[in-house]
Order: structure tokens, then C-alpha cells, then sequence
DNA sequence: CAGTGGTCTAGACCACGCT
DNA sequence: GCGTGGTCTAGACCACTGG
């Protein structure tokens, strides 16, 4: 059973033009296709869109849609923090390691719970979080939202919790009051950004977000911190090594 | 700076009806928001469109639009094949034990490698593999596709992997000629589905897929077997279990 | 400036699903 | 049959980019 519609048709012929490296870079302006094709304006956007969504090419205003070819960065999944002299984390020092150069800006607040959060630190929806929000970039680009949730009874505890600053410590800000994390449990899903990630992280359209949630849990099986990464997956490998 | 175009407000609109619960399961259709909103038929399906790319809805012709709320699956990947009597692999038991129905129809064959495989498995591109195709399905609908890779000096060594037939074994097929994987390198993309694979899994509009990788090595370091399994990321939540 | 993609309209016909 | 979403056309104006 053959396409039947106009714009599928030219998408499947785009995609294979693609595939086969007739347009390298630039693609054919809209007035192109639609003399080439005898579509209607309208038909051929339709085309173009629907490629666009299954990030194949990229559009911007005033210039020829071109061939997405977006830069990936490994990410090691499986590497801890170094309890050593490294005052980088272990995301920064991979990036570095791939020739890439490392930023972050962080804020802190404190928050109350949404019940996913709340679920996964077992305290009651609602109650008092602390909130550190990192935005992580590679050569001056937005690349991570890394958000990290710690329970109300850590600030209790450890005064140095309710300090202002970046919250971090060398070997890591758990490890540092005695509290490392034994146990990492970790989730992946993907979906579609919302406008506000689109424009926070600079996300092509057609490209999905990674997803990346980690809560690790004290020895006892306390859990210590709920840590919420998003990413535009076009430029990243998450990365898992695993014994058997 | 707010938001200046039609469709943009309108779909700005709908996102905020959705999360409020104004529209619980049904939308309006293009009549009552055309009159609603005073826009032409094609801004308010260019706001629709926005929406159904989220994933937020999902579309079927004849029928009004709807709120997509799929029903999702954990797929723990921490969780190996139990050596025992079980006559299920590892998936097909999680399933299981979450209340669906899991099924799979297996096909195998001998291709040559991509240079993906190639390079995974460590062999020359385009030398033979042994391909195992599966399609995995939970009640009867697609779940997931699960490609296996097995090099070809498996086949030398070990008849059974020339055996026709679905190429299970108790316990697992390389534990049972000698070759148990003692390590796995995992890999975790996602990007939106091609057409094939929006057909072959039943993908809705605005759902990416998420491609997951995984390696299996022999003890000595011999990569055994290259796996690639796509899914739709709306059915799953990929789990991994660690210890630091 | 000319060319590009982005937005928007008004109108038409079709295929699908329910009653 | 009738309302629904899906497709398609012709034409218009705008905003952005490059020379």
C-alpha cells in the first residue's frame, strides 16, 4: 500500500533525498519544491514540517532549512564522584575529558514537595525541600537542567545545608557531613519539552527530552537526594557499564 | 515578552485548559474554537498540531481530539535473566508481575553488520552476523522491538546458533554453551520514530522512541552480543538499580 | 534590496465514525 | 446524515537574513 497524500509523499521523497546525501547541507527553498512538485505552498510546509518534527533538518527564519547534524557528548552514568583533589563533578570532568568546556550556574532555594518528589525522598507531599537548580553548559551552551532535591531533616541536621552558595564540597556534598550514598536508583524516560525547556535549553524542534531522574539512598536506605536532569537527547549518550 | 502569534496563544490556552482540568478526556473541535477565538480553521489546527507534537493529545479521524493519558510499564534493566527454571526471559517476567500479558514472535536470520554493530561487536563491517529479530507485546498490542547480534564466530564454534527455530534457552542461549556475558555496556538515545517504526509499534504523533543499547561481554573482554531495543517512551519508565 | 521561512485567511473536498 | 478531523489550494502580509 503505497502513501497516498501529497505532503507524505514529498516527505518520503525529502527523506530519501536526505538519506542518499542529494542535500548535504542546504535543502530547496519552498518556491523550489512547489514548481518541482506542482504542490501548493501549503502542501510542501506540511512536508517540511513533518521532517522537521522527526529532527531531520532545522529551520530558521530568512534562511534555507538545513540538514540537522547536531555534536554528541558521552554521558557516563556509572562514573561517581572522585572523593579526591577534583573540585569538579563527575559530569564536568567527563565533558573536559571529551574536549568540551564545562560551566554551571547554580541557585538554591527552598521549596515544598510535588508529590513525585515527595514520593521518591518519603516525606509527605508538601513538605519543606531543598532545592538546588543547576544549569549546566558546554562551551558556553545551555546543555542540563540538573535539579537536586534534599529532605527538610538534612538541613536539620547539618547545618551546612542552610548555608547560602553553591552547596557543593569537594568528594560531594553528602559524603562531606557523613552521609554517603550507597544506592543510586535511577529512571529514564523521554517526551516532548514544554515551550519554557524549549526555550531554556536552546531545543530544536522535532528533538525529545531525556529525562534522567536519580535518588540515592543512605546504607540504612534513607533517601538522601532526588536529582532531576533534563536534556535535549540529540546530544547526548546516556551511558551504563554493568557487571553481571 | 509575551507571546505574539495566534496559534501560539491558542495553544498556550489549551496547554493551560488541559493542566487545569477543564478538558478532562474531549476537546473542542475546530468549529467551536474557530467561533470561540475568531481564528480561520488552519490557526486553530496549527495550534492542535503544537499540542499533538507535545504529546499532550492524541487525534483520530472522525472522532474528537483527546487527552492522552497512556498507560506506562517499568522495565528494570538491572534485573538479569534468572538461570533457573523460568522459561521467561527477564522483560517478559517484570510484565508479568505488573498485570500484563507479555507475548513475543521471534525471527532470525544472517545479515551483514552495520558499522554500529560492526563496531560493538567488534568485527569487520560487513561481515556476517546471526540477527535476532523480536517483537515484543504486552496484551496483544507492540511494545517493543528487540533486535539481537551475535557475532559470527559464534556460529563457528557453537551449532545451535545455526539451529533454526527461535534461538531461547533456559537460563539464557550463551550461558548455555559456556559463553555467560559477565559484563554489559548500556546505551540510552531518543529521537523521534521514522515512519516504519511509527507503524510497527502503533507510536502516537508527538511520542518519541527510546533506543536502547545494550552490550554483552564475555569475561575475557569479547563483546558476545549487541542488542538494540526502540520503544514507544510514553509506554515505559527504563530502570536501573546501582550500587556506588 | 530580493529571497527566505513564518503566519494567516477563506474556501473546498474527502474519509472516517457514530447515530 | 452529519459532525469530525485530514488534505489541499490560492493568495496575502510579515520578519528575518544575506549581499
Amino acid at each position: 500500500m503505497p502513501i497516498s497524500t501529497k505532503h507524505e509523499q514529498l516527505a518520503a521523497a525529502l527523506r530519501k533525498r536526505i538519506s542518499d546525501g542529494v542535500y548535504q547541507d542546504e535543502l530547496p527553498s519552498d518556491a523550489a519544491l512547489m514548481s518541482e512538485f506542482g504542490y501548493s505552498r501549503a502542501t510542501v510546509r506540511q512536508a517540511f514540517t513533518a521532517l522537521e518534527n522527526e529532527g531531520l533538518i532545522v529551520a530558521r527564519s530568512g534562511m534555507r532549512r538545513r540538514v540537522s547534524r547536531p555534536q554528541r557528548w558521552n554521558w557516563p552514568m556509572t562514573t561517581w564522584e572522585k572523593a579526591h583533589n577534583s573540585s569538579e563533578d563527575a559530569w564536568a570532568a567527563s565533558i573536559r575529558e571529551q574536549g568540551g568546556e564545562p560551566s554551571a550556574s547554580v541557585s538554591v532555594r527552598i521549596d515544598v514537595a510535588e508529590p513525585d518528589v515527595a514520593a521518591a525522598l518519603q516525606i509527605e507531599p508538601g513538605a519543606n525541600v531543598l532545592v538546588r537548580a543547576r544549569v549546566r553548559s558546554v562551551n558556553g551552551e545551555p546543555h542540563q537542567l540538573a535539579d537536586s532535591y534534599f529532605p527538610h531533616w538534612l538541613m536539620e541536621q547539618h547545618p551546612i545545608f542552610s548555608q547560602p552558595g553553591d552547596l557543593s564540597a569537594p568528594g560531594g556534598l553528602l559524603a562531606s557531613v557523613g552521609l554517603p550514598q550507597a544506592r543510586y536508583l535511577d529512571e529514564i524516560n523521554a517526551r516532548m519539552p514544554t515551550p519554557d525547556e524549549t526555550q531554556l535549553l536552546g531545543v530544536a524542534r522535532g528533538v525529545p527530552l531525556i529525562v534522567h531522574t536519580r535518588t540515592g539512598y543512605h546504607a540504612d536506605g534513607r533517601p538522601l537526594r532526588h536529582m532531576i536532569t533534563r536534556m535535549a537527547a540529540d546530544r547526548v549518550h546516556v551511558q551504563y557499564e554493568l557487571d553481571a
